[in-house]
DNA sequence: TCTTTCATTGAGACCGGTCTCACTAACGAG
DNA sequence: CTCGTTAGTGAGACCGGTCTCAATGAAAGA
């Protein structure tokens, strides 16, 4: 009552044990709940602890116990609906655990994710669930296996690393998306992705840093080759000008005197841009213009056409990653996990034959 | 190289100040960056420090200086894209500034929003940004003004918390909205939210917890009741069983014999369902069914009917909302602010005169 | 040459918990 | 009655940083 006229600043442990005239280690033992201690000492310290609003400094127990309770997310952009539904998957298996997220948007740029990287990992996570936004740039990822952070890649692989990853099956469902377009009729194909080339390799090829793009190109085209199309039959529209977005290449696609007949989307908001824009210039869908779409939004379901597309299961690549890592920071260790989970495709009224070998009715 | 056998476990500040044969004073000097070093020693110890691959502990570096440059942000559920644009601004912000986000979802449920509250006190977060679930349950917040926890309230008002707050001008939107029904000549009219009614109050009128949602009715009904609405003609649909979700209270609404003629929705998901279930029913909008939603989604601008939406500048809230919590933790004590970002209605095309009072041409 | 000043450094307390270890008293067994 | 065992408690080190304060030494002024 004479003491302690400090206004507001934190309760501690020890001023918990000065008012239940007891030691700071049988304080601590009592509100840390580990330890033995007496019935009566108990109910004394709970008691203390309530009427002085007592809270736990977690970042002091962390400190000790070298737990965080925390692990670090790294996405590529939580407004995209595909890494709200994955971050909300991920956050509720890690919170029915007891562990708490950080969360970070790389914005798909590397050193902005090598930069969240670093800080999540002063901040001492026990864990990451990383969506790496560059395949070719690991050294910042590489580093971690030194250190005792749990790591899980997400949607993304990147094999040299060795690393429990899951996935889903791009190349194989761009193949079968891209063998529907075939088997309709269609001979001159585009795939549409937001992501941007980058730096030529060694050989002088380009790359897709992201790898889950990546690969459905390698799908796509694969298709393609093994159907008998011609190169200049098998489009590729990537994001050319990061400035502008990706509506001026939709813009140019779709104005080319020979468009494509079908165009498969690499993700909703690259099939919405696509679908704006082609209604924009009269360009009948399905009929002039088939489209399917990567990613399952709630809204390919009301368009007309509804939109033919290849359903990811998004929550359930969200959660394998969030048991994995937990599995890991319980201390598995078992040989990393590749998990690729398959997708499939919802047919709906967005793929048809394309119109000049449709005789119209 | 004799000694430090130990596999990986952090270098310490102690480690690099014995490597590069300082005080361990000196060390943190040259490492944390601040008091005085000479040129000499700052360039041996960051020497040192990389040659050891030193990484600092946050934790510890919290632990002493009070600061975890860490805000926690609580929002109803990140899957939904208003919430997902809110944090993304957010983060936007706050990264800028140096601080990191911990992410919590409340699912609206004001047990989970308590307990996401006090761990991320617990975890001594710097600061909070909360869209409080329920505006009657505030305890939990009231507490956090004897700590030294900055809070600001998104989205959803509790004035008397007196806090500082970012809103929309919800109940006047809603009203021109109706208004603007009113004007096109409807005279049945819903506002269709997924939000719950709660406990009777003392004097036993049903509650909307969410106070965005509350105010919205309040607008919508004042609109209906200043334009002489009959109380049975100014309809409002609230989910009646979340276990169900809000589909069967649509179905009720659209299947009953006087069906409205125009419904105001309160977010986009909303107006999706309504959306499609009157696709299923052949109920033609705009002409049989007017609708205008909260939340400019980017798909209501393909939809035919393209939908007139009322656009919420979520960036703009969750901007105004990560500086104003930051000028709260740089000391700010001007009184509580409450800011109110004014909405505007997007026409698009589906709003028209109810059809019975049009004349099939 | 002696004192003063200032820049630089080191020693050690501290933050708020956890945890190890020693100590006490009570209990049952021999 | 003495000894070993054990439940319960307290003292104090420790985690990895920050920060205060005193000590050192060289440069500058007298």
């Amino acid at each position: 009552m004479e003491k302690k006229n400090l206004q507001s600043s934190s309760v501690t442990v020890a001023d918990v044990a000065r008012h239940a005239h007891v030691s700071k280690s049988t304080a601590a033992r009592v509100l840390g709940g580990y330890g033995v201690t007496s019935e009566k000492v108990r109910e004394r310290v709970q008691a203390s602890a309530k009427a002085l609003k007592y809270r736990a400094n977690e970042l002091a127990r962390s400190m000790t116990t070298g737990k965080s309770k925390t692990i670090g997310v790294v996405v590529g952009d939580i407004e995209n609906s595909f890494f709200g539904i994955a971050v909300r998957s991920i956050t509720d298996v890690l919170n029915a655990h007891g562990f708490n997220v950080i969360l970070a948007n790389s914005d798909e740029n590397f050193d902005v994710e090598r930069e969240a990287v670093n800080v999540l990992v002063g901040k001492q996570v026990d864990g990451l669930i990383v969506a790496p936004a560059n395949r070719y740039e690991i050294a910042h990822l590489e580093n971690l296996k030194s250190l005792k952070c749990a790591m899980v890649l997400f949607d993304r692989e990147i094999p040299s690393l060795n690393v429990d990853t899951v996935v889903s099956d791009d190349a194989e469902a761009a193949a079968n998306a891209t063998a529907q377009f075939i088997d309709a009729g269609h001979k001159r194909l585009a795939f549409v992705t937001a992501t941007q080339k980058e730096r030529r390799s060694d050989d002088g090829e380009w790359l897709i840093p992201t790898s889950s793009v990546g690969r459905r190109i390698e799908g796509f085209l694969s298709a393609c080759s093994r159907a008998g199309l011609k190169k200049e039959d098998s489009i590729v529209v990537l994001n050319s000008d990061p400035d502008k977005g990706l509506a001026p290449d939709i813009s140019n696609l779709l104005d080319q005197p020979e468009r494509p007949t079908a165009i498969l989307a690499s993700d909703s908001h690259v099939a919405l841009e696509i679908f704006k824009q082609a209604q924009e210039r009269n360009i009948e869908l399905p009929g002039e213009l088939s489209l399917i779409a990567f990613h399952n939004a709630d809204w390919t379901e009301v368009t007309r056409p509804t939109i033919t597309v290849i359903d990811q299961p998004v929550s359930e690549m969200g959660r394998w990653s969030a048991e994995q890592l937990i599995k890991r920071i319980e201390g598995s260790t078992e040989p990393a996990l590749s998990q690729v989970i398959k997708m499939k495709i919802i047919n709906r009224q967005s793929v048809v034959p394309p119109q000049s070998v449709v005789p119209p009715k």
